[in-house]
DNA sequence: TGCCGAATCAAACGTTTGTTTTAATCGAGG
DNA sequence: CCTCGATTAAAACAAACGTTTGATTCGGCA
């Protein structure tokens, strides 16, 4: 990846985190990387293709690391299930240090997030191509950690999981709803916050069917 | 609001919900509403000011029925703070309830979920109209609710409370994380998630500052 | 019926969009 | 020095965009 890619990901970062992905111009993306508009469709083909390649380049990494860290927890734990803070921390830990380390992750952060409530078919490739195998790997630690429940629960458990995520990855500096806005969320409150969520569903559920 | 206004607003929700503010045309709205193109700046003035009006349409009855809960839940509890489980439900399950019950509202909620991602300026002014002064009240509440905490743990419940619900808003049919895609969140499982995530972050820093 | 404002309609406006084309420029290898 | 593939540059493309216009139709009241 030469550098006039790098720099048109980089202003795409920006563009797609402030304005959506429908609300970015390759105009703009391209004078940000002070490159030729023809540059985006001559080195990626497509603003799409821009988006998708954008999105591989910091979530590969990213899912990598995520997939070592259960592995090794899992291989650790032996035949006992992971508690679900601890499959929480490993998913949502490695996502908020990069932010905290790389500023230009919090543009990505937010650019995906944003992406995540499209339904073209772009963003079901990325899916399918990035992040359909990491998802799956976590969904099923986390039934074998809650393996006293019926599939439904968890499925809801796991949908408030991803949809917590998706609207904190769209967090911005001076939210609209926040006067004291937050930077970026903290690993620690997160992971208690999710993971608090999911186990208090799960008492209601054994309360109720004891 | 005539009979093609509501038309309107209702293909507006639709095509705001799928393809978000930008990615949704003018062309499409007023053919799904099966009306003249020239409709929507007839009647609304600009596609901006349409979306601003959809979203008052649907979001001032919604907040009205939660300030009188609100007011009312507060009554009853004398000096008592409420309890967060409390708060939320009161916050959540109106919302809920009002897609459960008229599936418009579906598209309704994704169309707001995904405009609150947006920073341009008529967001900002959706926000001061019809959700600034709903979002202070609740906050203050849910403060005093939490007043051991400092404001910045308070703040940081918040956040995730709002990031929950925006993400939540955004869930459509045939989601791309689920295969065994959820409906909809149902209200219980919902407040239990949220409350119990804002609940074990005071637990966290209580434990930690004993 | 005649009238007038409201509502609808087809057509066109000027911009902006993503993309393509064609020529110019660069940089390493023979 | 020349050549050739890779990259950049400027210009143009058709299509789609939000919006405006001016004519036409509609609906209730005098």
């Amino acid at each position: 990846m030469n550098k006039t890619q790098v720099k048109l990901i980089e202003a795409a970062e920006h563009e797609f985190a402030k304005h959506g992905f429908h609300g970015a111009s390759i105009r703009d993306i391209t004078a940000r990387a002070k490159a030729n508009i023809a540059a985006v469709n001559y080195h990626f083909g497509s603003k799409e293709t821009l988006f998708i390649e954008m999105i591989r380049h910091r979530l590969e990494p990213l899912n990598t690391l995520r997939i070592e860290l259960l592995d090794d927890a899992v291989a650790k734990a032996g035949k006992r299930p992971l508690k679900i803070r601890r499959i929480v921390d490993i998913l949502v830990r490695p996502m908020v240090e990069s932010v905290v380390n790389g500023p230009q992750n919090r543009n990505f952060m937010r650019a995906m997030g944003r992406g995540m409530s499209e339904e073209s078919e772009f963003m079901q490739q990325i899916y399918k191509d990035v992040l359909a195998k990491v998802v799956e790997r976590f969904r099923l630690e986390m039934a074998r950690s809650l393996a006293d429940l019926p599939e439904s629960v968890v499925a809801i458990c796991f949908a408030y999981l991803r949809s917590t995520l998706s609207g904190v990855m769209q967090i911005r500096k001076n939210n609209l709803v926040l006067d004291t806005s937050i930077q970026f969320p903290d690993a620690d409150t997160l992971v208690a916050y999710i993971s608090g969520g999911i186990e208090a569903i799960a008492k209601d559920y054994r309360t109720q069917n004891k």
